[in-house]
DNA sequence: TATTGTTATACTCTATAACTATA
DNA sequence: TATAGTTATAGAGTATAACAATA
């Protein structure tokens, strides 16, 4: 994983969240998010996958990037380290590469059959997650939150000049 | 195109956001919190703090943990980094450390009046960036998002304090 | 014997940049 | 000359576990 202020070790708060973080909003994001990771991680290693993988199988089949560095972009990871994801998801059947006709430089990538069954799986993995992780919400309330979080992603986003 | 995780009936209302993310919230939260660092961190380094450190004078300001270990457990972090954060934020004159009377095994750490107005001015760093993340937001939106996060945080976190 | 904080070591991870090939 | 993908390497970051002091 990239960027994490640490490695999650949960013990302390029951029910509740540490003023710190909750008078901070930047702060409160963070740890979500290093606590969704440290929630996810242990069940799709049982699948052989990494978070990184599953944003990878996730990307590949939503968002058909035409080429490995747009897959990069999209992703946030250095060149390097795309093709070292696509050469174990390659390795393993459930991602193809192939030369662009159009220009022989790039290539664009796509699932295989396995590897769309497997994304499929880990879904599964995100949706167990996803409920622990919005516990007590009501319907409208966890659209509200993917609302707000959609346009938080895109506006962290843009601020971050489009990369990454 | 499978994702099956969350298929929005709400989409995001912005292109910007790939739909491998969009459609999945766990993905979609750690993003957030990796956009969240990737801004906020080039902004704290002007103050020569870390996202790591930054978090550790919150919590020491507004938690006051009675332990290292205590303040280990809140941060997500390992013993031995609490250590190295503590060495550091020391050595600047931002925090103390001294032995707890009833067990001296224990250290108490406590912000010096130093490390309190450093806090501050990283505060106004951590509200830039909120600005940032909540542009275009209501007043009440942004209510609504710090409370669903804080739901979310506490969730997460006792999901991963019986599993851990 | 258990817990707190500390230290040193080994390991993982990532960024960097050089290299090939296409354009 | 510029871009896409690949590769090797050096460096940073982290966990692990042994250790000392106190309970």
């Amino acid at each position: 994983m990239s960027g994490s202020l640490g490695r999650m070790r949960t013990e302390v708060p029951t029910g509740a969240v540490p003023a710190a973080y909750a008078n901070r909003l930047p702060l409160l994001a963070h740890k979500l998010g290093m606590l969704v990771l440290k929630l996810a991680e242990p069940r799709l290693a049982e699948l052989d996958l990494t978070g990184r993988h599953y944003a990878a199988l996730a990307v590949l089949a939503d968002d058909r990037p035409g080429s490995q560095s747009e897959l990069a972009g999209t992703l946030g990871l250095v060149p390097g380290l795309v093709v070292a994801v696509l050469d174990e998801l390659e390795a393993r059947g459930l991602a193809e590469r192939r030369r662009s006709a159009t220009d022989r430089r790039r290539t664009v990538v796509g699932l295989t059959d396995a590897g769309s069954e497997l994304l499929a799986r880990a879904d599964a993995v995100s949706r167990g997650v996803e409920d622990e992780l919005a516990r007590g919400f009501s319907a409208e309330e966890r659209d509200e939150l993917r609302a707000l979080l959609g346009r938080a992603v895109a506006n962290t986003w843009a601020a971050c000049g489009g990369a990454d």
